[in-house]
RNA sequence: GGGCCGAUAGCUCAAUCAGGUUGAGCGCCACUCUGAUAAGGUGGAGGCUCUCGGUUCAAAUCCGAGUCGGCCCA
């Protein structure tokens, strides 16, 4: 790229952001990017790996931008940085969409399909999703190491994964136990709490009798699962709960009822009794240990019998609900489980992975548990143990994938158990920096305290085998074999295995047997959790075990980044594994982000078609303009919502910032400006005060911006910049620095000010780059040419420069823009235009930092308002043509009159006084509050009203008044001569322009005026015109551009053509 | 049903920790400016700060109870 070249008139995303995908290409941009730190500090990052269902949405969007920001702006601080993507590719979303695809219905058909083939069928699946995953991230302009992602179906990573396992199981934390799980009858697996998604089902609802066998009446229980109750073990009340049995009497007959003592109008109303008495009242503690019959004894003749099975126990989850004893099965429910467990019963489960009964069910085996329901609310009615039946609307588990109810059983799986170490898990949460910090010490720390044990188990086909092999007549956790490595699995097995290439996927482990003393171990057939997959990404990242050059280096990890679903997600399972396989936390930061929302708030649903597709935001603003508004949004943890206005407005500062750019640019290449030779340093001496304050401003915008980054506030950082280039470089420096620009005789000053503006410029977009990658190159590019790198992802991030500081002078113009704004707010109420001098600005200061800064810029000031005199009043002075009133100041109103300060501040708000003094004020006070008022000085401050021929606007900074700005509007001849002379120039200016002139053509200019006064007082100032206009001579125009006017109420009409066309 | 977070102008967010007459940017409307021009400037409209209680002279802010949204869990 040559420096200063031609540069497009408009900000056009599109063609920018294509030709810089290009020129990435060309300079290898992201390896030089990479080389050029291989030196530096290393940094560990993990990524978090997506799915590989689908192609990027707007939250991946967003997560990858936030990651790509970070690693950008890491890089330009001096970091070797980890960025190797990752890919998530195992488990049973993408089985379930494979078995669509192939058209099957349950495990049958994939086990006559074969194994190897469905977990082919699958392999390929994913490995195409990857592929639009991947394009799509590039795409998006984030750069990490797309050559090499870790894939979590790779036999590297699946050994990473063993690897882990095997240290647990080293540990003793692998056990196989039963447990209540969550089972997908449909998948026929286990299925993680956390994929179990809740939706609103009609299930029956039913109030069940239990004869009690010492006593008489029944125990009344309900339940929306008739299924359950074969399984029946118990029945769980509250000890402190006060039960009543009741003596109710229905078509004729009566029965005594045991229920809390708060459901008993409910469940007598639900029974259609139609009277009752209480007769007796007693605690669950005193019912613990009653005996009742099994409501289905004769058709569940294997039910649960054995000592202390059906009678009544304590627990702690009942609640005063609906009956307030609770029919408790350990077979299905997790809390029922748990409680038997402690009991020490055995575990009765009378039904299958597949939801179907067996044959323990009587007479419902074979029936699935569902369809059962019916029937076994008939039976129930029968044997009189239905006290009544409806149905109910509530939230039922369904399986995440294939929507199917789930059936809560008990079976065999492997477990790590995790609340084996507990305590050194919340010791480990201490470990790592989280941000926001709540999302660890609220969210996290509750989730981890409550985790069960971690179920990795799963019976199915597309995931990484367990590494366990048991000894073949056995099926316990008893003398297990986990093997850790492919190349510990080539040396133990029977088999011929070639570490290298073996591929660790079930089809081919399955077969493998092990053979020591004398014994021989098959292998367990599960697969693991996907959620174990991802759990190992540290180390896998780094392909350890496999290779080990790194590991001690830079495990564990310096950052993860994710949503905040992941902290029950990603965040909990590194955690569990990091600590169970190693003892330690494998990461020490986490930045939390939300949820990217619909512009309505609504949650984004790919299913409900419910989305902002990535690629329209790209197809209307560009990849820039997406990320900067991705990036600018939101604080830490919160959800982002989607927003085309938003959008819109980043494109907008972004074209602000193009045409700052591309302004100074025809002016440098025409002085032949070579930045290499001439610093913002060697021209100090000529720098003008607006050239030292913009340097003082960008150090203060790079120490922001750092400070933010280094916190994780991205949003910030760029909110900064954004302030910096729009309020700061465009509105003000570049306003006030074009007139030097202009001038065509070389100067020091003009020098100073494209020295400065090339500083300012060369900053800002390294300051930019990690926001707006493609932009930030163009305009990189453009200002250095061969001199700089070959992309601006290689510079360092700018530092401040303490020569360039001078927070003085930041506040001094702060001040000084406050009373430049209000004195145009002053104007406009005057009705005098800028174009038109005023003779006279007061400026009256609350403080001498206003009155000093006014002081030492009174130049600047003047000029910006266009003032032939700018008069200071010092803030122990007064401005004597002023009346005044006062605004109060409610800090010091409230504590002194309490309950009356509403009343003592709107009284002041009224008052009209003629000096700004107490007494005056207290006087005005106290006739409209009716009794004397003490004010004091600081309770108030006085506020000037202005008179007639002056328009007064007061000043602040941040919230604070400092001061009130005057503008004496009145009319002089010379000030009258001037604004009709800017009056023609503005005019012939846009002539020029409608002739599209260049901005150095001559002209000859015909002017007549319809009003000899006024034509007067221009022909005072023709010089000045003709200097502004670049007219050689005024006089007629035969051929010209002829237009008329209208200024301020007088004709006046001009003619105007370019001279090397008239002489000719 | 439980936990966490959020609710302030049409939109995105500040101000909440440490109580003192609610602010910014964007959008909208009017006016204005014109050699950065799909810009710039000035003004205006627009807020019972989600609701209801409490503490206090004074609450967006502190406390309690709700409502709605998001996430997580059951």
């Amino acid at each position: 790229m040559d420096r200063f070249a031609e540069v497009d008139d408009q900000y056009d995303p599109h063609e920018l952001e294509g030709r810089i995908f290009d020129y990435w290409d060309d300079v290898d941009a992201y390896e030089q990017t990479v080389d050029h730190r291989s030196d530096g500090e290393t940094y560990f990052f993990v990524d978090g790996p997506p799915y590989t269902s689908g192609s990027a949405h707007m939250g991946t969007t967003w997560n990858k931008s936030l990651k790509d920001v970070l690693l950008r702006f890491l890089r330009m601080r001096g970091y070797d940085v980890t960025d190797r993507p990752g890919y998530d590719m195992h488990g049973l979303p993408i089985e379930t969409r494979v078995e669509e695809q192939l058209g099957f219905e349950n495990k049958k058909d994939i086990e006559e399909f074969g194994e190897e083939n469905f977990i082919e069928a699958c392999k390929e699946y994913a490995d195409e999703q990857l592929e639009g995953l991947q394009s799509d991230f590039q795409d998006f302009g984030v750069w990490m190491d797309w050559d090499d992602p870790y894939r979590t179906v790779s036999p590297e990573y699946m050994e990473a994964a063993w690897w882990g396992f095997s240290k647990a199981a080293d540990r003793g934390l692998v056990e196989k136990g039963h447990r209540s799980i969550s089972q997908c009858p449909r998948c026929e697996t286990a299925i993680a709490n956390n994929e179990v998604e809740y939706e609103d089902v009609e299930d029956p609802s039913i109030y069940v009798t239990f004869d009690l066998r010492d006593r008489e009446g029944a125990l009344v229980v309900w339940t929306t699962t008739p299924w359950t109750i074969p399984a029946n073990t118990f029945v769980a009340v509250d000890p402190e709960l006060t039960y009543q049995g009741v003596r109710a009497e229905r078509d004729g007959e009566s029965d005594v009822l045991y229920v809390a003592e708060a459901c008993v109008e409910e469940v007598l109303s639900e029974g259609r009794y139609e009277e009752y008495e209480v007769v007796e009242e007693l605690s669950g503690e005193e019912m613990v240990g009653w005996a009742y019959e099994h409501p289905l004894a004769e058709e569940v003749p294997d039910h649960a019998d054995h000592e202390g099975a059906l009678e009544v126990y304590t627990a702690d989850y009942v609640e005063a609900d609906r009956t307030g004893l609770v029919h408790s099965a350990p077979g299905h429910g997790e809390v029922d489980f748990e409680r038997g467990r402690e009991l020490g019963f055995p575990i009765f489960c009378p039904v299958g992975g597949d939801g179907v009964y067996t044959d323990e069910a009587g007479k419902y085996e074979g029936q699935f548990v569902k369809a059962a329901d019916d029937e076994i609310i008939d039976d129930l009615r029968a044997n009189g143990a239905l006290l009544s039946s409806g149905t109910v609307t509530h939230s039922y588990g369904h399986c995440w994938r294939c929507d199917t109810g789930i059936v809560q059983i008990v079976t065999d799986q492997w477990f790590i158990t995790i609340t084996d170490v507990k305590d050194e898990l919340l010791e480990n949460i201490e470990d790592g920096e989280w941000y926001p910090g709540w999302a660890r010490d609220n969210r996290f720390r509750d989730f981890v305290e409550d985790a069960p044990d971690w179920n990795v188990s799963r019976q199915r086909y597309w995931g990484i085998p367990l590494p366990v092999w048991t000894p073949e007549d056995r099926d316990d956790d008893e003398d297990t074999i986990v093997i850790s490595t492919r190349e510990e699995l080539a040396e133990r097995v029977d088999q011929d295995v070639d570490p290298e290439t073996v591929d660790l996927h079930k089809d081919t482990v399955d077969d493998l047997t092990i053979t020591e003393n004398g014994t021989t171990y098959t292998r367990v057939p599960d697969v693991f959790d996907v959620w174990l997959d991802s759990s190992v990404a540290t180390w896998g990242t780094l392909d350890f075990p496999e290779d080990d050059s790194r590991f001690e280096e830079l495990w564990p990890a310096d950052l993860i980044l994710e949503a905040h679903d992941q902290t029950r997600g990603w965040f909990w399972s590194q955690l569990g594994m990091g600590t169970a396989a190693l003892g330690q936390s494998p990461y020490e930061r986490v930045l939390m982000h939300g949820h990217a929302l619909m512009p309505d708030g609504r949650a984004m649903s790919k299913s409900k078609d419910i989305l902002v597709d990535p690629h329209e935001a790209i197809d209307r603003h560009g990849r820039d303009v997406m990320r900067m508004f991705l990036l600018s949004n939101n604080p830490q943890g919160d959800d982002m919502r989607f927003s085309w206005d938003g959008m819109q407005t980043m494109e907008n500062h972004l074209r602000t910032l193009w045409n700052v750019f591309r302004f100074p640019l025809p002016y440098m290449r025409l002085d032949g400006f070579d930045p290499s030779e001439t610093d913002v340093t060697d021209v100090e001496d000529d720098l003008e005060l607006i050239d030292e304050w913009i340097l003082a401003r960008l150090q203060s915008t790079k120490a922001e911006m750092t400070d933010h980054f280094e916190e994780f506030r991205q949003d910030r950082a760029l909110s900064a910049l954004i302030e910096f280039v729009v309020d700061d470089v465009s509105r003000f420096y570049v306003q006030a620095v074009r007139e030097r620009m202009w001038d065509e005789a070389e100067s020091d000053s003009k020098t100073a000010a494209y020295a400065t503006i090339y500083r300012v410029l060369r900053e800002t977009v390294a300051l930019l780059a990690p926001f707006a990658p493609f932009v930030s190159e163009e305009i990189y590019g453009t200002l250095t040419g061969d001199g700089g790198h070959d992309t601006v992802h290689m510079c360092d991030w700018p530092a401040v420069d303490e020569r360039f500081v001078d927070e003085r002078l930041e506040a001094d113009v702060a001040v000084l823009r406050a009373i430049e704004e209000a004195g145009a707010n002053a104007r406009q109420q005057a009705g005098r235009k800028l174009r038109w001098p005023v003779p006279r600005v007061v400026v009256v200061a609350d403080d001498d930092e206003v009155a000093d800064a006014v002081q030492r810029h009174t130049d600047l000031l003047a000029d910006r308002l266009n003032a032939r005199e700018v008069e200071l009043v010092s803030p122990d002075e007064r401005w004597a043509e002023l009346s005044y009133s006062a605004e109060a100041d409610m800090s010091e109103l409230g504590p002194a009159f309490g309950d009356r300060a509403g009343v003592v501040m709107n009284a002041l708000n009224e008052a009209r006084i003629d000096e700004p003094s107490l007494e005056a004020l207290e006087g005005a006070v106290a006739d409209a509050v009716d009794g004397s008022v003490d004010l004091e000085e600081s309770m108030v401050s006085f506020v000037a009203k202005t008179p007639d021929d002056v328009a007064g606007t007061a000043f602040g900074l941040d919230g604070d008044d400092r001061g009130v700005v005057y503008v004496d509007a009145s009319l002089t001849e010379e000030i009258e001569s001037e604004g009709y002379a800017r009056e023609v120039i503005r005019r012939v200016q846009e002539m020029r322009k409608d002739l599209d002139l260049d901005v150095e053509e001559r002209i000859v200019l015909e002017l007549s005026v319809d009003d000899d006064r006024v034509a007067s007082l221009i022909d005072d100032r023709a010089a000045l015109v003709c200097e502004e206009v670049r007219a050689d001579e005024i006089r007629a125009v035969d051929d010209g551009h002829r237009k008329e006017w209208d200024v301020e109420g007088v004709t006046v009409e001009l003619a105007i053509a370019p001279l090397a066309e008239s002489t000719a």
